[in-house]
Order: structure tokens, then sequence, then C-alpha cells
DNA sequence: ATCATTAAAAAAACCTCTTTACAAAATTTG
DNA sequence: CAAATTTTGTAAAGAGGTTTTTTTAATGAT
């Protein structure tokens, strides 16, 4: 690799020179000269030393994406189908801004920390976390910090949040499945933690709208981890048959679901409407193809760059930022066209 | 953040000693300072700048990952969702050894080839490169590199290939659907070149043994470019009527024909049999259960990432490590139902 | 011709850490 | 006890850039 010393030496000029054309510095170098170390520089194709570069200019251009990582019983990463989806966005919208991505999954608040203050990145966009993590990194570290889809951050000055109305989009659908006639309405989750709470929060208002009482057993908890999921599953199917709607947290669980209740012969719509929440490729190229509510993942991921970029730029930017969500109707929440089975489980 | 001069400066000794203590030089600094040393580094959490050791060591403790990505029509970036489950393996792997991971998504190779001499990465892992993508990168830059499903580079000393025993897969598949008495079995794909090439081969292979006419037609394109996939959906499945079993190069293809074909009021298995290629979540969640083809993605980015490693350490790889596949038998090919409509669209 | 002004280029300092060469102190050896 | 060797630590020289300061050369005004 050729560097600046070595080019100078060559073109019989000094090392400042050559970095002044490299940076375009209008007025400190001469029309003539400019245009011999130019093409000179593509002659040798040369490339700055970045290492070299960020010291001298005490920056990095690098921007990190910190993914905490859910973990199974099993202690392997989980990730989210639409994670790459995600990270496409916000590489993109870096990269178009000069910028580099540095990649860090972690369930280790800790590790992330070091993680970003060994790199010296300029700043940091936060996925999945939880608590108060993202605080704690921004507070230590003094960078710009863009989280997405962390409700415990709001009202922080710190950082902006990139969300999704997600107690809205819950809403919405709930209300349309009550408008179909749905009485009985289940809710099925796997926590009750940031975005999942809002959305059990959307479902919980539009029950409240319409005067119908919320029981602590319409919150069906799946259990995910895979040695438990037949049997988690067996128990939310038979919990199902009290209900005739179930507004499911996500396409993922909306989906497994749909599968259980087929493979226990309960049929969607006609036994039982299912709503789903995402909109993916799961649900859509599902049969019969999902209801759900709809968000832009990658639109997601610019905004939180862009929001990111501008930080970077000295730009103020929102606290909180809200993208909006929208209903898909498709085929699998009708009108109830059998009976709740009520109470037959009380004993 | 604070510097090793300045730690120096306070403990009154040289920048020498305090670098030899990080780096736990033996014998070269007594026990005594050592301790007072160490205790001083923990006491101000000290970080080294990334930028000022990499350039002095001429490392980057920095691996690569450039995804080239395929575009749709509109220049919008297609992640494939597995996509994220291979980053996740990588990652995992990577950052146990001490590396970290910079992310780099095009479809240029020359932007990818300009990012790696940039940032002076150790190592490369390439993903999605056709042609001579991998060669031209590694020619230029003498760095390991190590290519994931890349078929084209076979037999290059330069780097390794992690890839997939994909002509076995699908020929096992094929040879399966045959022993069930399929005789009109159609190959459903958009492209052949690598992966999708491979595959179609273990296809071809199969009916050959059985003594099956291959014909041009019973190559089905598929074209998935959103604004045309309808048409082309309505193309295939007309066409499908010809056959009692389809070979889909992919599960995604395979759940997104089963869909069509549901929306027309073809069933499967009744009324075609149909088998991907991948075993994701798409084939496993649909119902009926996708009969597939099964490869461990995860799997695949843990050995490209420790293939890496080993040539970072100097070790000898072997030039092609090809992945075993396995049939994952499910509900979708069962013995032919109903008569192939030989021909019916001759003229 | 002299001095101030400006443009262009070079020299020097700096960013933080590693590494080499060397000096001082402590210890061993003969 | 002097010489040789080892231990411990320092100063200085990079690594490849950027930036500030200085020098040189050219121009113009007086």
């Amino acid at each position: 690799m050729i560097t600046i010393k070595e080019i100078a030496q060559r073109l019989n000029m000094s090392t400042t020179t050559v970095s002044n054309v490299i940076h375009g510095k209008e007025g400190e170098v001469s029309e003539e000269t400019r245009i011999k170390v130019q093409e000179f520089l593509k002659e040798v194709d040369y490339v700055p030393n970045i290492n070299a570069r960020n010291l001298a200019q005490n920056e990095s251009k690098i921007i990190g994406l910190a993914l905490k990582a859910r973990v199974d019983k099993y202690e392997n990463l989980i990730m989210d189908p639409f994670v790459s989806e995600l990270i496409g966005g916000i590489e993109e919208t870096i990269r178009n801004a000069g910028y580099f991505m540095m990649l860090y999954i972690s369930r280790d608040t800790e590790k992330i920390m070091r993680h970003v203050s060994t790199w010296n990145v300029d700043g940091l966009i936060l996925f999945g976390m939880l608590d108060d993590d993202g605080v704690r990194v921004s507070e230590k570290y003094k960078k710009p910090i863009v989280c997405i889809d962390t409700y415990s951050m709001e009202g922080l000055k710190h950082f902006t949040n990139v969300g999704l109305d997600d107690l809205g989009g819950t809403y919405e659908m709930v209300k349309y499945m009550i408008s179909c006639g749905h009485r009985k309405i289940a809710f099925l989750s796997d926590n009750t933690n940031g975005v999942d709470l809002a959305r059990f929060q959307g479902y919980i208002k539009a029950l409240r709208e319409a005067g119908i009482q919320f029981e602590q057993e319409d919150f069906l908890k799946i259990r995910p981890a895979s040695a438990e999921i037949e049997e988690s599953l067996d128990e939310i199917c038979i919990k199902a048959m009290n209900y005739t709607a179930i507004m499911c947290v996500s396409d993922l669980y909306a989906v497994t679901l749909m599968s259980a209740l087929t493979d226990r012969g309960i049929r969607v719509p006609e036994g039982i409407s299912i709503a789903g929440f995402d909109d993916n490729m799961l649900g859509s190229l599902y049969r019969p193809a999902l209801t759900t509510v709809h968000q832009d993942v990658k639109e997601k991921g610019i905004i939180a760059a862009e929001t990111l970029l501008k930080k970077l730029a000295g730009e103020e930017t929102a606290a909180q930022i809200t993208l909006p969500t929208k209903l898909v109707i498709r085929d699998t929440v009708t009108k109830p066209r059998r009976l709740p089975l009520y109470n037959a489980l009380k004993n």
C-alpha cells in the first residue's frame, strides 16, 4: 500500500501538499500541482490508511450497531429474521453518508460498552436494549445514540428513540376484531416488556372502549424455548377454544399458532380468528393469509440511521420518533362462526 | 479518554513500561511496578486507542463481512432472511476470538474492494459473490479470504469456499420424489447461476438415473421482481398442471408457489407435490409443512469464520469445505394422486 | 529599490501506541 | 573487587496521516 509520504517523495513535494490536494483545500495549492497530484493519486490507486487518519483526526467514521440478542435456553443467540431487514436499512444509509458500520451482537451490556469505547465509534445505534442499558452506555461515553424500539428510555434527552405506534397498532386491530363481532378476544405473547407491553396496552384499550372486561387468563403466555414449545402450544390451543379471536403480539407467533391449530384440527378463520403484528413474509405467504398490523422495518432502520447522522452533524433531533402502523386486512379475521366455550376449563 | 502517556506521567515512569505491562511482557518489568501499573489501569479504566494501536502494529483485528446484495427492479436491496442467521454465526465466532466485524453490503465489487483496502481488515468473508469477484479482490489485496456459497471459485488456491452439497441435496430429494411414484417433475428457480445451478444439476442427475428425459420446458422460471410476481405465478401455476411434483430451488419459492397454488384452488399435496430447499422457518411453519432439504445456515457461518481464523493464525486450510444436507420429510410430497396433464399446453 | 502582502510549498509538531536501541542499576561471576 | 551479565527502565524512532507554523517566492504599492 502506497503512503502519502512515498507519493510526496516521488512527486518531489511535501506530504502537506499531497494531503491538501486530497482534502480539496481551495487556495492552498496551485491548480497545476493539484492536477499533477490528482492524476498521480489515480494512477497509483491511493487509499488512505484509515487508522492513521482516524488517529490524527480523532474520529472514526464508524457507527456501531449493537444488537442485544435474545438467547434461548441453550444460550444460542436468537436472531430475529427481521434483523436483516433492519441492518440493511441502516447500512445503506450510513454508507451513503461515508460512514462504516461495525456490528456487535451481545446480550451483555458491559461488553457492548467496552466495545464502544475501544473502537471510539462516532455514534451508536442500539437495538433490543431493555431497562436502562442505553442510558448507562450514553452516560459513560458521551456519544450520540439512537435506540430502536426501546420504551424504557422515553423522555431522556440524551438520545433519540425510534419506535413504532405499537399501542395504536393493536388498538386498531382489536377494534377491528370487535367490529367483526368478537367479544372473547385473547392476547398472545411471551412477555410483558417494552414493545410487547405497548401492544398489550393497545389491546386493553380497545377492550375497555368496547366495554369488554379483561381477565388475567385472557393473556395467553407462549414459551418459545424450543424444548417447551409443543407443550406450550397444546395448552394454548385448548385455552384458545374459550375465545373466538386471538390477537398475537407478532406475525411469528400468529403463524406458529395457526400451524398448531391446524395440526389440532381447528381451522382458521372458521374456528377462530387470528391477527398478527409486523407484517412480514411469514404472514403474507401463509394460507389463509394473515390479517396483521404493518410496520416498515427497513424504514425504521433508515430513520434511525438518518437521525444519528443528524446528531453527528450537530443538528437537534427529537427525543422520540414514532412511526405509524397500518392495518393489513387479509383472511384470518372474519366474524365469529362458533360459540366461545366459556369457562369450560374453569374446574 | 486517558492515554498511556498520561498514565506514565502520573506514575512517574515511561510509556514503554506501561505498554510492557499492558502486553504482559515477562521479564521486562519488575513485579512491583507491574502491580502498581495494573492497579492504576483498572482504577482509571484504561482502554487503548485502537487506531493508534492498529497503526503501530499494522493490523486491525477487524474482519470484513461483505455481502453482495441482490437488488430488485427498484434498486432496493433484497436481504434474504437467512442472512441474519449467517451473520449471527459469524459474529459470535469472530468475537470470541477477539476480532471485530465490519459489515459491508453492496452489489458493487469495486466498492467492496475499496472498503477492504481502506480499512485494512485482517481478513474477509464474502457472501453472495458471483463470477470472479472474489478472485479479483484476493489478487489485489493479499488478505485471507473465505467465500460462502461461491461456486465459480472452486479450485483456486487463494482462498477457501465454504459451501453446501447442493447437488447432492436436490439429487436425494428428487430421487425420493421418484421413489414416491412421480415421473413428471419440474424444477422451479429464477436463475441458473452458482448455487441454483448446482441444485439444478442434482435434479437432472436424479432424473437421468431414473431414465426420465429432461425437457427444457421442465425448468420453470420464476420472476421474483415484485411487480411481475403475480403474472409470473399465474403462468407457473398453469404450467404446473403438467407435472405431479415440483422441486423448488428454495423454501421461499416453495412456499410462494404453495400459496399461489392454494389461491388458485390447487391443493398441496393432493393436487401436486412440492419440495423446497434450505429448511427455514417459512417451510416448517407452513401447513401443510414443507418437505425440504435441510442446511444449517448458522453452522455455515461458524465454519466460515473458523476457517478464516485458522488462515489468520497461519494454518493451512482446505480450498473447499462442503457441508452436508439432510432430507426433511414432511407433508408436501406424497405419491401422485392425479394424472399429469401431458402436453395440454402444447398448442 | 524597499517594504508589505499574498500565494504556494515545506517543515515541524502532533495524534496514541509499539518497538528498538540504549543506559543505569543491580546482580552474578571469576 | 573489577568485570560481565542480567534486570529494569528510559528515550527516541516510527506507524501514516493531519494541522499549525514557517519559509520561500512572487506580486504590488510606495
